[in-house]
DNA sequence: CGCGTCCGTCCCACATCATGGAACGATAGT
DNA sequence: ACTATCGTTCCATGATGTGGGACGGACGCG
């Protein structure tokens, strides 16, 4: 097989396997090996063991009794997550488009993995770049930033444990690693609805951070303002605080109606 | 590695490539061939080829300027396809089964697939077991079914190329294997909403097929009911093709609500 | 009731093909 | 300009994926 051409580094098994889920996620029924293998034109011994492979993998199911094949469960979770991420993305983007044409400042968008927070999004001024602190992909831990303490407001107690974790490290001089005053600060940011964070993940830059709920009020991501200290005098914090809010609820709004 | 279990006929290079696939649709955001390679713990050259594998297979997409792997168009076709097909099978399932105990006959539900429909469900009356001529993921002709005729009536004409096959095969004495006379059966059907077959697919045996139309008009699948060519009498199959017109209304609505 | 067919599973010898360490070139960050 | 990092390429090695064939159980037909 001297398929000539550019396309080297190609796995076959891994190719031949993804032909196997695509006719059977396109099929609307369970299917069996047989009918598999006659579709595909590929060995049934080969057929058989890539079921067996995405079956472990549960990118498939295999129904025992009918020795049948349908789409599995981590196939549909994937899709899920993909397409939730995706659709947050979309839907927050214009609302942090406009924080960023008020304020001039950089907003972020992150979600939460583990105990610490990824950034998805972000989008900086034209005008004043400040230098981004922050990358797409990047992790900060949850316990420094406010991006992370917003989401950890609105846990529910069993994912909770993000603060249980063995030691919060130390990021600046200013950075909280003590538990219980993380917890208090949390329980704030429940009441008020948003979290600040001075200088404790990077000197001299504090963030302003809103919580992004689903349907059922869990935090699916956050939404922050990121500024230079001197920049934000108390009185501004708060009109941001307040502008994070209402764009924060009108993304969990039309999250809400996307995942109708 | 000998991990001892019943777990052979696993093909590695499979498994490991479904976790590369995993890592880069959970994240929200593009990721590097680093970035995956620090976290999955796997050799960057193996990643490397899994991710090119994966690109080339469009179940994920290589940014070129960013050098980034993100989420790929065939993952998400797959995945609408799937979730449609699954969304139809739950949303017609109650109402098929309102049709078995109304006119106590075998109620079958399929899509089009080239020019042939492909069953997905079927459901049949407790007593009265005509013996099934059709099995889930079976295929027949388009042009010898209700179902295909349905269909056809409502496909938009780019599409409608299935009635300009080469042949039209002869399946029992009575199928249509003039084109015309298809064209213009087609015709009323489009008209009546509903489409008659007699003996066409198999002696004895009359089937009434219903078009499901999605929020656009596109006939997704086709409902119908098959009973003994003398157990309907003209005056019932009307009953029964009004009744099936009501039943594919109400799925399509539903459709259209879930797909919001 | 016994026949034949079809389908899923298992076996095994062979060489292909995936493997991954290492080196290279490009790019970006300082 | 220098260095760290990242993506790409190369290559020798043998592990592993391969697929033809055989086995046995399940239907379905007569």
């Amino acid at each position: 097989m001297s398929k000539a051409g550019g396309d080297d580094y190609i796995v076959q098994p891994v190719m031949k396997a993804l032909q196997v889920l695509d006719y059977v996620a396109r099929q609307g029924h369970d299917v069996s090996l047989t009918e598999t293998v006659h579709e595909l034109k590929l060995p049934k011994t080969t057929v058989f063991r890539y079921l067996q492979t995405l079956s472990a993998a549960q990118f498939i199911e295999h129904d025992l009794k009918r020795d049948r094949y349908g789409v599995g469960r981590r196939f549909r979770d994937l899709a899920r997550v993909d397409q939730g991420l995706q659709g947050l993305r979309d839907i927050a983007q214009p609302e942090m488009q406009r924080l960023v044409d008020t304020f001039h400042e950089t907003v972020n968008l992150a979600v939460l993995s583990q105990s610490e927070v990824v950034y998805i999004d972000m989008l900086e001024p034209v005008v004043r770049a400040v230098k981004a602190q922050a990358r797409i992909g990047r992790r900060h831990p949850a316990h420094s930033t406010s991006l992370g303490k917003a989401m950890m407001a609105f846990l529910p107690e069993a994912d909770a444990l993000v603060m249980r974790e063995r030691a919060l490290p130390q990021i600046t001089i200013k950075t909280l690693t003590d538990a219980d005053k993380l917890r208090r600060q949390v329980d704030d940011v429940r009441r008020r609805g948003y979290a600040i964070e001075v200088g404790e993940n990077e000197d001299g830059v504090m963030c302003i951070g809103v919580p992004i709920l689903d349907g059922t009020g869990y935090p699916v991501a956050a939404m922050s303002l990121s500024a230079p200290e001197r920049r934000m005098k108390p009185e501004l914090t708060i009109v941001a605080a307040d502008a994070l809010k209402v764009a924060a609820k009108r993304i969990s709004t039309h999250l809400g109606a996307a995942a109708a």
